[in-house]
DNA sequence: CGCAACATTGAAGCAGATCAAGGCATGTGG
DNA sequence: CCACATGCCTTGATCTGCTTCAATGTTGCG
């Protein structure tokens, strides 16, 4: 059981064709998986330095399950965790490349900002093939959608990195009532 | 906060311009939302008739917070809802239209196995344009797919559902190291 | 420098979307 | 019991956004 206190890791599962889809990058301060869980559900690869704290399983599960204080705290992760994830599945099931590019960088965007003050400048540390399996689109169709949003000056593209100029909003969705 | 007794609901996401993800289905013995959640994250709509038991909220909360055992099990529940929604998402990620129909009709028939003895005939109590919503792709789509299917003996397409014919084995992945 | 690894760009092909026309149940009123 | 309307499903023809295949460009590092 990891959690994760420096760097950025791909949470990723494989097929056996070989294609690789991500499930989700973690950034500092998130577990690598739920503690609870039996198995590991999903492959984990660093991008770049990391620094991971580990905990012994079994354990930890008992320790967790003796303290209602932290399971709360453990739930309300879960629940934050599932509504990232379905909304990951509204983005893949509904959203155009373009859509999706942008999607990535605002969600991004929100989560580094979150971390350290926000600049105009969005670090990129992974790669294009990363963020095509992410956002399930090839790395050609990223790079073509950065370069076309970099003619229409929503962003320059710079070394690991862009520069936001142009992207205010996050893509979001009307609440749900009921 | 509802649980569901008997039926089928849908659980989805509407975007701005009227575009529609389902996030799940859900039956049976299963919760419309995590019990804990401040802010409902999605829109629930019925299939057929269907029967719910509501639990006032704040009370619920409190209660399940107060009890270890319960929260446990909540916790369980979280991971494993976590756990679809990641399958899903590398469904929705990586799979074409034939395997994206083929993943449904396995996932389906595998959940409505643990609620009755599994037949040759697998009720599907929803429309077209749910599945072509849960799967992201078309009602037509899903259509000619399942037409397809049908050519190849898969399966016969009867009305309100199919009769598995030639459907075996669930498409996995393997099993994650690390 | 020169190579290795990643990124961009172009051209061609194709899976799935879109547009359009029936088809087939089920229900309703004459 | 039939006419026909309504709602969902299927099938066909065409279109298009993304993938695939193929070069070329860029960056960083020994």
């Amino acid at each position: 059981m990891f959690g994760l206190s420096e760097g950025t890791v791909r949470l990723f599962k494989l097929l056996l064709d070989g294609r690789r889809h991500i499930v989700s990058l973690a950034l500092p301060g998130e577990f690598l998986e739920m503690p609870t869980v039996e198995q590991h559900s999903h492959s984990a690869a660093a991008i770049g330095e990391v620094e991971l704290y580990r905990f012994p399983r079994d354990q930890l599960v008992a320790y967790i399950r003796s303290r209602p204080k932290l399971m709360s705290l453990l739930l309300d992760f879960a629940t934050r965790q599932l509504n990232l994830a379905q909304d990951q599945l509204v983005m893949l099931g509904t959203r155009s490349a373009e859509e999706r590019v942008l999607f990535f960088l605002t969600t991004w965007r929100d989560r580094i900002a979150l971390l350290k003050p926000f600049q105009q400048y969005l670090p990129l540390p992974m790669w294009r093939e990363d963020i095509a399996d992410l956002l399930g689109l090839t790395i050609e169709t990223v790079s073509r959608t950065l370069s076309k949003l970099e003619k229409r000056n929503v962003i320059r593209v710079v070394p690991k990195g862009v520069i936001l100029t142009g992207l205010k909003l996050s893509l979001t969705w009307p609440r749900a009532e009921q």
